[in-house]
DNA sequence: ACTTCTTACGAGTGCCGTAACCATG
DNA sequence: CATGGTTACGGCACTCGTAAGAAGT
């Protein structure tokens, strides 16, 4: 009794506050976690959760926390001390290309907390803009690409990372935020600002707009925050990543609605040669990628595929 | 895959040196063990252990003992920190009484590492000799008793610490020491040193020599080193645990035999009210002097019904 | 009223034990 | 040759999932 699986579900909890968040991100059912909770309680006669929403940790659960905070990641270090004595220490290169403009948000905190566990690692970012990068790895001018879809490719292993909601971005004000989302032909009458990237990057034009047949008036912008800018003063709507544009939301700057009923979603992955899969030092970047982001994003959800807690 | 389970077993590989006696400590098969070795050695790619007797341990082992080291006494400690809010920080109170002479040997070592876990418990030994030690706890003089037998006593539970072999101590060059194993009868010419304890609780005697009507001349010493060293200067034999006089085999001050074929093995068991068991403090005690038994004793074994490893 | 947690029940899996086989000293 | 480690196979226990019921906001 008391094993690592429990650390692990605590440590989940507490961050998400809630049975139901922390079973999706542990790769579970809510029941599984209810289950191992009350056989947890009920085995040392104490309370860890008290059952509110949000869930509030008790002394008890706050006792195991900080457990789990001095155990964890011990375990963690050893199984990549494992991993380097398995391969003999021979170092590894991780030369790194990106696809999409808001991922480095994201990608830098996951490069620094990578970089502390395999400071033997020569990591890299691949730069400029590629029509194909998958064509990077077999080209063997980048070892991972970060990318918005799966498409099956020879000899390219993809993992994914996660998945999260574009949400389209109005003005305070706009007439549009009275609905509760917005269909393909809201966008019509506005005028579209998007990144200067090609169309087939941007999942509104892709599968919203250009499926609907809906061509609007289109201005680019470089930075995510150029275009929250402009959609403030109202020169049009924008489609953004919910993680990208929450700060803007809480500060009221500007308005989000969902795109179509069930919302807009994306995924990103990693691809890699499938030859470079096995190595540990490979998997685990890919590992901390993920974790950091569902660490630092708020309103992601796992995507289906992702490996179990080890 | 790498589990608090992985951890205990590399440290019981580590401490015995040998799957077998690694299994018998953590109450598991070695065929058991084996698996769990080898799936986690096949997990990681690397050999934990060289299969030479004794085990030798790798780098890769020592690595995973070292994490053992520090992650398994965490465990331990947040265990009892939760025994100790679900019990609401109530202080306990152990009076402990013991029957047999050797036992201070290793009583002490136990109650000091206990010490160190539960300084809010005040300990205390029950001094002098008593004609029935069970009876200490119905009067409330006793909370805990040590005894060398199991006897159904009314509210009385007990718990099972080791097993361990008396072995006939005799001087070196004496003419039963050409004998694989000493039966009664070879008690019969010579004296019999023991301690100044009533017949009942001296094994040899209550197991062997009255069973076979066999009544050696008698001699009585008060302290282990005494009565080896009578031994050793040809005054007779002795019948001493097998951990007790392990030391002055190895300087060859004396000899020691199996008594009977199989040996004469005897188990030793705490008895406490059973009124008294379920509190966390009171059977944590009984785990820290089985496991100090286990470091510091030797030749020791498991007793059947010895709580699993938690 | 909706979401979230609990509970009952059934299925799958993974772990362990028995026993036979193999290695090592 | 004896002790100890590995492997094959089968059973059992445990954990998880589905689905229905209870509780909380």
């Amino acid at each position: 009794m008391l094993t690592l699986k429990h650390l692990r579900v605590i440590e989940a909890l507490n961050e998400t506050g809630s049975l139901t968040r922390a079973a999706t991100r542990l790769h579970l059912t809510q029941s599984a976690l209810s289950h191992q909770l009350v056989a947890l309680e009920a085995h040392y006669g104490v309370v860890l959760f008290e059952r509110s929403r949000p869930l509030r940790v008790t002394p008890a659960g706050v006792r195991l926390l900080q457990l789990a905070q001095e155990v964890l990641p011990k375990m963690e270090a050893a199984r990549r001390d494992l991993a380097r004595l398995a391969e003999d220490n021979q170092p590894g290169r991780l030369r790194i290309a990106v696809e999409c403009h808001t991922c480095y948000d994201w990608l830098m905190p996951g490069m620094d907390a990578y970089r502390a566990h395999w400071p033997e690692v020569e990591m890299d970012l691949v730069g400029g803009f590629h029509t194909d990068p998958l064509a990077l790895l077999a080209e063997d001018k980048a070892d991972l690409v970060i990318v918005s879809e799966t498409a099956r490719h020879k000899g390219v292993a993809f993992s994914p990372l996660f998945r999260y909601e574009m949400l389209a971005l109005m003005a305070t004000g706009h007439a549009l935020a009275a609905r509760a989302y917005l269909s393909a032909q809201d966008f019509a009458q506005d005028t579209l600002i998007t990144y200067p990237a090609p169309d087939r990057l941007l999942d509104v034009v892709r599968r919203v707009l250009k499926p609907a047949g809906v061509n609007p008036e289109r201005r680019l912008a470089e930075l995510t925050i150029a275009i929250v800018q402009l959609v403030a003063s109202r020169k049009g709507l924008a489609a953004l990543p919910a993680w990208a544009v929450q700060p803007f939301l809480e500060r009221g700057y500007v308005v989000a609605r969902p795109i179509g009923k069930k919302g807009l979603w994306s995924g990103l992955y990693t691809a890699a040669r499938a030859s470079d899969a096995p190595r540990a030092f490979h998997r685990d970047f890919v590992d901390t990628l993920r974790e950091q982001a569902f660490m630092t994003l708020p309103g992601i959800e796992p995507l289906a595929g992702s490996p179990h807690p080890r």
